[in-house]
This record gives structure tokens, sequence and C-alpha cells, in this order.
DNA sequence: GCCTATAGTGTCGAAAAGGATACCGTGATG
DNA sequence: CATCACGGTATCCTTTTCGACACTATAGGC
């Protein structure tokens, strides 16, 4: 599972923030999420998306994502194996975040841009 | 600063999304944009909200908020030191992004309710 | 027989992030 | 004179995270 940001919920209302934070952070999650939101997606196609992780990062972190619920995992018994990933509901009940996120970066980091 | 998520900007339109976080990540970082987003506060006030931050953490995080251009640092030449930080209009402009954070966040995580 | 693709796993090590603890100067207060 | 509050620093050490790289099994194609 990803870090855990706080143990002690002494953040007060606040404390929702790291929560939500706690479980989109790991450096490509963020990226995954975004793409699983448009279509399901096999593990090389991913790969493909995200030309600079390795396997063993990708494996990790939708291994994380799917514990905490957010991420399903279907093994096609067949035999060049194939594994499809999509969002749960808990997933996509992350749209909003993801998108607000994404809206954020494009109007205020230009993607490439750095801070003004 | 902050850890640096990507260098390379190989993850298309995704970017955008880990460009943000890359901002927001940082243990602290979340819930003291929440805390200044309500008002302006002393280095002391912000402990008082965050009892298990360190000074050495605070530091850290406020100082990247601010090199971010988030946080905006005022001194008072007074004699008990006093140092206001508040938010900037970029600081500001990140208040959809936490407010989707803590919506989810209340509703999906409990703020202490593990995954359901 | 060798190469390809798929979806991973294993090991190692470096680097970064975070935590604990102690300490600083100043001026007012007791 | 000693203590307190303020806003930090300095130093050290542990934990976590990430990246490189090699390696696996299986079936099909050439």
């Amino acid at each position: 599972m990803a870090r855990v940001r706080h143990d002690r919920l002494d953040c007060s209302p606040g404390c929702a923030v790291e929560a939500t934070l706690q479980f989109i952070d790991g450096k490509w999650k963020g990226v995954i999420l975004y793409h699983l939101l448009s279509s399901t997606l096999r593990f090389n196609e991913i790969r493909r998306r995200l030309p600079s992780v390795t396997p063993r990062m990708l494996t990790t972190q939708l291994r994380e994502l799917e514990s905490d619920g957010f991420v399903a995992r279907k093994v096609f018994p067949e035999v060049p194996p194939k594994v499809e990933y999509s969002l749960t509901e808990r997933g996509r009940s992350l749209e909003p975040v993801v998108m607000a996120l994404k809206a954020w970066g494009d109007a205020h980091a230009g993607v490439a841009a750095k801070a003004a």
C-alpha cells in the first residue's frame, strides 16, 4: 500500500484532504487513473502510454490501486497472457478529483511550463 | 522543492495530473493549504492545528510551498518573532483541487474509516 | 531452433523523505 | 536572574521509494 501519511487524525477537518492524497500518491497513480478513466487497458498498453515506467513500478502501482479498490484486474487464461485493468466504481468516484488535478495542471503548470 | 515526479513529459495528456500532484505532494502540504484557505496563520498556529508535525517538517513544507509560489511569508520585525503565512493568488487557484480532495475524503474515506 | 510478445518477478542499491532531538537569540515577565 | 514564547536551525538516523537490470513461462511464427 502507499505511504501512510498519517496515522493520527490530528489534522482535524483538513485530514480528509490528506486521506485522499494518500491514495493517489505514488509516482504514477495519478496518470494511471487518468488513463483508465478513458478506457480499460492491458498491462503493456499502459506501459506504452508511460514509456519511462519500469515494469516493476507499474506492477507495484497497479497492485496498490487494486488493493485500495480502485482498479479491477481481470486475467484471461490465454497463452500470450492477457490482463485487463479497469476502474471500479470506487475508482470512478475519483474522477472529479483527477479532473480537478488535470484542470489545474493544464491551466497553471502548462504541463511543461515551470511555475510562473 | 518537492520530489520531482517526472522530468520526462512522456505521460501524454495525463501528465497534467502528475504535474499538479507534484506540488501538493509532501506529507503535510495538503492540510496546510487547506487550513490556509480559511485564514492567514502564524507558524505556531499551524503547529497547533497539526500537533504531530515537527517544526523542521513544517518549515520544510512551508518553504516548498513558498518557493512554488503558493504561500506568502510575511515577517514582522517584532520581538517575539511574528511570521504570517497566507495564500497567494496562485495558492488560491488550488482551491478547487483541495476541495475536490476533501470532498472525496469526506465521502469515501470517512476521514477515519478505512477503505470500504 | 530461435525470436517474438505477454505479464510479470527478484534482487540490489541509491536517493529522498521524514522523524527525533537539541539548540539559537531576543525581549518581556515574574 | 531564570523562564517563557516565538520562529525557526542543525544534526543525525531510519524508513520509504524508486530505478536498473536481469530473468521467468508459454505458445506461435519463421
